[in-house]
DNA sequence: GTGGAGCACTTGTCTGAACAAGTTGGCCTC
DNA sequence: GAGGCCAACTTGTTCAGACAAGTGCTCCAC
């Protein structure tokens, strides 16, 4: 937190949290906000910019900017590590690796994680619980280049993410989810505790490094009386779309 | 589309589609785009900001810009019509009152729409297709303010939110969704044409006016065969963000 | 050849200024 | 009182310049 309008939209976070100003209210004006924090228009501008892509305001030209939503998780790695996301909370999270093993990777493995023919990939089959209570079924298809990696991390382990961090420097940084409903599987049902046919949350994501290298792809499959998704879009930002089937 | 940058950010996405630049590939630096556009490079960072902002490319202090992805769903008004989505894609949409009541608002309607005590509200029960075939069941509460001008639509009109653009210059905004999965019930099933129990999609949404005021909340089941949500993450932008129940 | 230092390049941050465009409320007229 | 016009206010757009910070490459020494 060095930058001076992260901190200026930290404290902005911070009051509409402390209901400085209310949900339905009006923000001061970017010159009154300029000369409180003693920084220029533009740098407000940035701060503001940031709390109206999360959602929290909302913002015409014109007319003061307004106050959309209170307290809202400040999802920061929350969506790209799910013991992070658990921690954040004050939650435990647990995992454990059902199946591990390797395979040649299909023509679709190699679309997704731009490999050439041929290449080994991992498959990883994981269960993830939260305070105990199995939540999260993994799927997942690990890279050539990144598998050795993850081969040797201990069944038990909360969190892959940060033990890729530690061991090799891996930076999960970009996400692409696809979001789905389908009904439980006999393997599903037993390890996640529910009825066959139960509805489950299906999300299908690929992963990549910061440079855009795909590292991982998975299916995961989320209990839906345990974990919801929630996404705020407006005019301005709009990463969630709907999609048709194929 | 006056605005510079918006050109510039068009431009740029024309040329990503066109593979002018390709996936993995290096966009130009920002001082030699701001020179071929003729403009200054703070224009040019905010066209390419929205670029990530879509997830197309990556960004990193240091490093030339990254191309993540080609041809997006260009999601404009996409989450806030289902009807214009439909077009968007080429799609024929179509829709069809099945009830249509007043109720007194329950205490739930009162939070979500910013409603006082013993205001009236108009529950309706839209089933909606796509080229004929039954994809989502909507069951929508509007607000009091906003009732009125919906109680006189006409039951088969495809598109409820260009209607009350049309109508009364409402325009939605902004909106909350929040995504899990659920068992079909004997109306979902008779309605959606699948069988008691099978998984749908659901979304619970609010949409709120140009203002942050609400206008209705809704709860929308989508056969998982014929929808699905598409969501990009990245450091700088997370709109997505995981929730447990209650 | 391997490692490290250094340098050129690129993106990130911030300023101060100016004008455009949309909103809001008050005032004036009819 | 209703309606329209206008003026003050606020956000949106754009510029040109400066420095900070991170990356990636080359080159040199060992």
């Amino acid at each position: 937190m060095a930058a001076r309008h992260e901190e200026i939209a930290e404290a902005l976070r911070r009051a509409i949290d402390r209901e400085d100003y209310t949900v339905g209210s009006l923000l001061p004006p970017e010159t009154e906000l300029a000369a409180r924090y003693g920084v220029s228009r533009g740098t407000v501008r940035q701060a503001v910019a940031t709390l109206t892509a999360e959602g929290l305001i909302g913002s015409r030209q014109g007319a003061r900017r307004v106050v959309l939503a209170g307290r809202r998780s400040q999802s920061f790695a929350e969506l790209r590590s799910f013991a992070q996301w658990a921690r954040a909370m004050g939650r435990e999270a647990t995992g454990r690796v059902i199946t591990q093993e390797w395979r040649t990777a299909t023509a679709e493995d190699r679309v997704r994680l731009q490999l050439d023919q041929g290449a080994r990939v991992l498959h990883v089959l994981r269960l993830r619980g939260l305070d105990g209570r199995p939540v999260l079924l993994e799927r997942t298809v690990y890279a050539d280049w990144i598998s050795p990696a993850v081969e040797h991390i201990e069944t038990d382990c909360p969190s892959v993410t940060q033990r890729l961090l530690d061991d090799t420097g891996l930076v999960f940084a970009y996400g692409e989810h696809v979001i789905d409903a389908v009904a439980a599987g006999a393997r599903d049902a037993e390890l996640l505790a529910v009825r066959r046919t139960s509805p489950l949350l299906r999300v299908r994501r690929v992963t990549t490094t910061r440079e855009g290298r795909p590292v991982e792809w998975s299916d995961d499959r989320y209990r839906p009386d345990a974990v919801s998704f929630s996404v705020h879009n407006s005019i301005g930002n709009n990463a969630l779309a709907r999609k048709t089937a194929e």
